[in-house]
DNA sequence: AAGATAATAT
DNA sequence: CATATTATCT
């Protein structure tokens, strides 16, 4: 197969992210992977799939809500589903470590069965992704490998599943109604077309390619998709966030509602996200890859974008690909 | 609607 | 067996 070509590949392995971006970890609670990592319920039938389990000594946090679940049918009874709550505030913040997770705890906090909380997909998150999957090309765009080279501390191969799934509906559906014609990336532009608005994919350019070449394709042409080396100013990400500001908050339960993701009507968001740390992590190894996958996928991104504006019409100012953007 | 998780397929 | 895709649930 023609590795010679992979020209998308062709040089992102040095743009790791600044070194000195690290915020000062506010972490007071333990960090949810390391939870989940000891935590996993051992005992039940089936263990070890819940998700995978890398260790990695991630300082930054995640953001993500909480969401408890339940049992809900009966096929599947007993499960002592404790919900547990943990929350953080990454900006400015400084860390308060208030006793509290810890080990004595004063009061009740199980502290154990931590879930994992909700992941948000922030635009500047998706613009990731579908970077991320422009440059892999539709072929290998496959969960894991979107991840890989995401590169985003945090985030499981299941959260980029799952979103992906979000993404192909959201593709196709476009496919549906829109004409061929012309791909103004975003579409947007009078109005009519712009389908569902799905919001949060509706904010990145879908890529050209994307909205055709069906399955069944076996070639592939991509496009010349190239990150320009060099002078991008890539923020870090991390997919997490804050729960955003809730100062007045003791900190024990609190309602995990409300991902501040999506301001219902407001300019903008803004929160430092950032990238994953060039941390010694272990890389999981590529199987059969033609690629010559050496150093550990860290892809320098640009990322800017601006929220759509929230009554009547939006406008969206980002362009599509214009060179790079 | 958005994301997680179970189920199923490769 | 690991990973991908699909289906369901919350």
């Amino acid at each position: 197969m023609r590795e010679e070509d992979s020209n998308w590949f062709s040089r992102w392995e040095e743009e790791l992210p600044p070194p000195e971006d690290l915020m000062p970890l506010s972490q007071t609670l333990i960090t949810p992977e390391l939870a989940v990592a000891f935590d996993i319920r051992h005992h039940a039938t089936a263990p070890s799939h819940q998700q995978n389990l890398h260790l990695q000594q991630q300082q930054q946090s995640f953001h993500l809500q909480n969401q408890s679940q339940q049992q809900q049918q009966p096929t599947t009874p007993s499960n002592p589903t404790a919900q547990q709550n943990q929350q953080q505030q990454p900006s400015s913040g400084d860390f308060a470590d208030s006793g509290e997770l810890g080990s004595g705890n004063g009061g009740d906090e199980p502290a154990r069965t931590l879930k994992r909380p909700r992941l948000v997909w922030t635009p500047q998150l998706h613009k990731r992704f579908v970077d991320a999957v422009a440059h892999l090309g539709i072929k290998n765009a496959v969960p894991k490998t979107i991840m890989q080279l995401m590169s985003v501390d945090g985030l499981t191969r299941e959260n980029v599943a799952s979103h992906l799934q979000k993404y192909r509906l959201y593709l196709k559906r476009m496919q549906g109604l829109s004409g061929g014609g012309g791909g103004s990336g975003g579409g947007s532009g009078g109005g009519g077309v712009d389908a569902a608005t799905d919001h949060l994919f509706a904010s990145s350019p879908v890529p050209p390619h994307f909205l055709q070449q069906g399955r069944g394709n076996s070639d592939h042409f991509l496009p010349f998709v190239q990150v320009p080396p060099a002078l991008q100013h890539h923020h870090q990400m991390v997919a997490a966030a804050a729960a955003h500001p809730q100062l007045q908050q003791p900190p024990q339960f609190h309602r995990p509602v409300g991902h501040f993701g999506s301001p219902p009507n407001n300019g903008h968001f803004d929160h430092p996200f950032l990238s994953r740390q060039p941390q010694p992590q272990q890389q999981q190894q590529l199987h059969r890859m033609g690629a010559p996958v050496h150093s550990p996928v860290a892809a320098g991104y640009v990322e800017d974008m601006e929220s759509a504006n929230a009554s009547g019409g939006r406008k969206v100012l980002t362009l599509f690909p214009t060179g790079d953007d």
